[in-house]
RNA sequence: GGCUCCGUGGUCAAGAGGUUAAGACAUCGCCCUUUCACGGCGGUAACACGGGUUCAAUUCCCGUCGGAGUCACCA
C-alpha cells in the first residue's frame, strides 16, 4: 500500500485561528496514525492579502502545537519548492494550464472587470453572484493569438460543460453529485500570472504526491471542480476528507475576519498549547472510549479518521477552560511554578513566597491569566462590604464576626509563631474553648484578612503569607468596619 | 435565491432497527472542608416535525422545517 501523504497548505494572511489549527491537526493525525508523512506548503498566490510575518506565525504555531512536519520550505523532501510563489517561477502552473487549453478543458479569457460586472446578478438582499457566460470560449484561434500578441491581459478559465453531472467521493460524506450547470468556469491562472488557489492546489497536490486531502467543509461544494481538473489531466483523484466546520456560539463559521480567537490569542489568554490541541482534537472527532484527556502522542495512536463527525461543532471556551484547568492541575508543581512566576512577580511585586503561592493557586485556576485576580488582595486589602461577614452555613454575621475578631485579636497579638501550623494550633485551641465550629471562627478572620469571599487558601495560610504585622492591621480594619456599621 | 451539507440535552458527544438513549462541560443540590475552590455523590435536561418501510424506528427512505456552507482574478 502507498504511504499516506497529507499536507497543511495555509495562505500566509495572518494568525491561525482554531479552525485552521484543527485542519492542520487532523491532517497531521491522519498521516501520523498511518505512519505516513505530513507536509507543509505555503500557498502565497494572493499577493494582495499577503501579510508580512504570517509565514513565521505558521511555523511557530505548528511547533508550539507539537505538530512537526516531515517536509516543507525548511525541510526538503524532494518535492520542493514548497512555496507556491517559488513554484510559479518554475513555470509549472502555466505549463499545466496550457496543457488543459490544448485538451479543450480550459480557455483564454480576455474579459475585463467592467464586462464581468455586467454579469452580476442579485440573488437575495444585496447578495450578488457572477456566473461567467463563456463569452471568450467562442473566440477563434486567430482572435486569441491576436489578443495575446497585442499583450492584452488575460486569465485562463476552466471549461466546464453545461450539461451532465460530476460526482466525487468523500470519505465521510460519501458520494456527492452536482449538475455541471451549477459549476462556474473558474479562473485557473489570474491576470497577474499567478495561479488561483483552486488550480495551484490541484497541481501541487498531484505533483507532490499527496494521497489524502483533508480540508474544511467549505470546500465541499466546489470539490467537483477540482475533481474535473484531475480527470482532465488523467490524474488519480486523492482521497478526500472534508471536515465539519467549527463555529462560534452563533453557529457561524470561525474566521480571522470576524476576529475569532487565534491560537496565539489563546496562548495570550493563558491557555496551554497541549490543552488547546487536546480540546480542538475533540471538536469533530471522538475516540472509541470515553477518554477526553489526550497527549498528542495518544491522539496519534487513537485517531481513526472514520470517526470524524459530519455535523458542525461550536467552539466552547468554557470547556476549553475546564480542560486547561485539568492540565494545570496535572502539571508538575515545579513546572507550574516556573510558568507562574513571572505572572506572580508582576501581580505581587516585592518579597513574597512565590513558590508557596504558586502551589496554593495551582488547583484553583483554569488559565494562567486567572492568577492575578486570585492573589491581588495580598498586595493590598481591597475595600469590601461587611455583608461578606455573613455566611449561613458558618452561622456568622456582622455581629458574631465582630465578637470573634475582638476576642481573637489579643490572641493573635500574643502569637509569635506566624506559620500556618502554629496559627492553626493556636486558633484551634480558641475554637475548642468556645466549643464552636471551625468556620465560625475562621470565616471572619479570613474575610478580614483578605476582604474576599474566595481566596487561594484558608485564614491561617493567608496570615502566614501576610505576616504578623499586616495580618493584625487587617483584622483591626475589620473590627473598625464592623463597629462603624 | 440556486446548489451542497448537517439536524441526539444549553455545548461537545456515544450509540443503535428492540437500550432505563452513555460520558464530558455548563447548571442545580448534597457531602467533605479552615470560606470558595479541589474532591466525592446525586439531580434537571435530548433523539426537530410529518409521512412511510417494519412485529418494532430516534436509528432506514421520502417530505417539511430549521441551521450552516458555497456561488470572487480569496484561500
Amino acid at each position: 500500500m502507498q504511504k499516506i501523504r497529507t499536507r497543511y497548505a495555509p495562505s500566509p494572511t495572518g494568525k491561525m485561528h482554531v479552525g485552521n489549527l484543527r485542519s492542520a491537526l487532523y491532517e497531521f493525525l491522519v498521516a501520523r496514525h498511518a505512519g505516513g508523512s505530513f507536509m507543509l506548503r505555503i500557498e502565497d498566490t494572493d499577493q494582495e492579502r499577503f501579510v508580512e510575518g504570517a509565514t513565521e506565525i505558521i511555523y511557530r504555531t505548528l511547533e508550539q502545537a507539537g505538530m512537526d512536519h516531515d517536509e516543507g520550505p525548511d525541510k526538503d523532501g524532494g518535492y520542493g519548492p514548497y512555496v507556491q510563489s517559488e513554484r510559479m517561477k518554475t513555470g509549472i502552473y502555466m505549463k499545466y494550464a496550457k496543457e488543459l487549453i490544448e485538451k479543450g478543458e480550459a480557455y483564454y479569457c480576455f474579459c475585463d472587470k467592467e464586462r464581468l460586472e455586467t454579469l452580476k446578478t442579485e440573488v437575495v438582499d444585496g447578495k450578488t453572484i457572477t456566473i461567467y457566460d463563456k463569452h471568450c470560449l467562442g473566440l477563434s484561434k486567430e482572435e486569441v493569438e491576436a489578443n495575446l500578441a497585442a499583450g492584452k491581459p488575460f486569465v485562463i478559465r476552466q471549461n466546464i460543460p453545461n450539461e451532465g453531472t460530476t460526482t466525487f467521493t468523500d470519505e465521510l460524506y460519501g458520494d456527492i453529485t452536482v449538475d455541471n450547470s451549477e459549476l462556474d468556469d473558474m479562473i485557473l491562472i489570474k491576470s497577474d500570472g499567478y495561479p488561483t488557489y483552486n488550480f495551484a492546489n490541484v497541481v501541487d497536490d498531484h505533483t507532490m504526491n499527496i494521497t489524502h486531502v483533508v480540508r474544511g467543509n467549505e470546500y465541499l461544494s466546489s470539490s467537483p471542480k477540482y475533481v474535473r481538473l484531475y480527470q482532465a489531466f488523467g490524474w488519480e483523484v486523492p482521497v478526500y476528507i472534508h471536515l465539519p466546520l467549527i463555529t462560534d456560539e452563533n453557529h457561524k463559521k470561525l474566521s480571522k475576519r470576524s476576529g475569532h480567537s487565534s491560537f496565539e490569542d489563546l496562548l495570550e489568554q493563558g491557555f496551554l498549547p497541549e490543552a488547546i490541541v487536546n480540546y480542538v482534537a475533540l471538536l469533530g472527532w471522538s475516540p472509541e472510549d470515553n477518554r477526553e484527556i489526550f497527549s498528542l502522542q495518544e491522539l496519534i495512536e487513537a485517531f481513526d479518521y472514520h470517526r470524524i463527525s459530519k455535523s458542525p461543532a461550536v467552539f466552547d471556551i468554557v470547556k476549553l477552560r475546564w480542560m486547561n484547568g485539568e492540565y494545570l492541575k496535572a502539571m508538575d508543581p515545579d513546572a507550574f511554578y516556573e510558568k507562574a512566576l513571572p505572572i506572580l512577580k508582576e501581580a505581587l511585586p516585592g518579597d513574597w513566597d512565590y513558590r508557596r503561592i504558586a502551589a496554593m493557586v495551582q488547583t484553583r485556576v483554569e488559565t494562567f491569566c486567572d492568577i492575578p485576580e486570585q492573589v491581588d488582595f495580598l498586595k493590598e486589602l481591597p475595600d469590601y462590604d461587611i455583608a461578606m461577614y455573613t455566611h449561613k452555613k458558618m452561622k456568622t454575621d456582622a455581629a458574631t464576626s465582630l465578637e470573634v475578631l475582638t476576642q481573637v485579636l489579643p490572641v493573635l497579638e500574643a502569637q509569635e509563631d506566624y506559620s500556618n501550623d502554629g496559627l492553626y494550633a493556636t486558633l484551634l485551641k480558641v475554637i475548642e474553648e468556645k466549643g464552636c465550629k471551625n468556620g465560625y471562627l475562621m470565616w471572619p478572620i479570613r474575610t478580614a484578612v483578605s476582604g474576599k469571599q474566595t481566596t487561594p487558601g484558608g485564614a491561617t495560610e493567608l496570615m502566614e503569607l501576610l505576616g504578623k504585622e499586616e495580618s493584625l492591621r487587617r483584622i483591626r480594619v475589620g473590627i473598625e468596619k464592623l463597629q462603624n456599621a
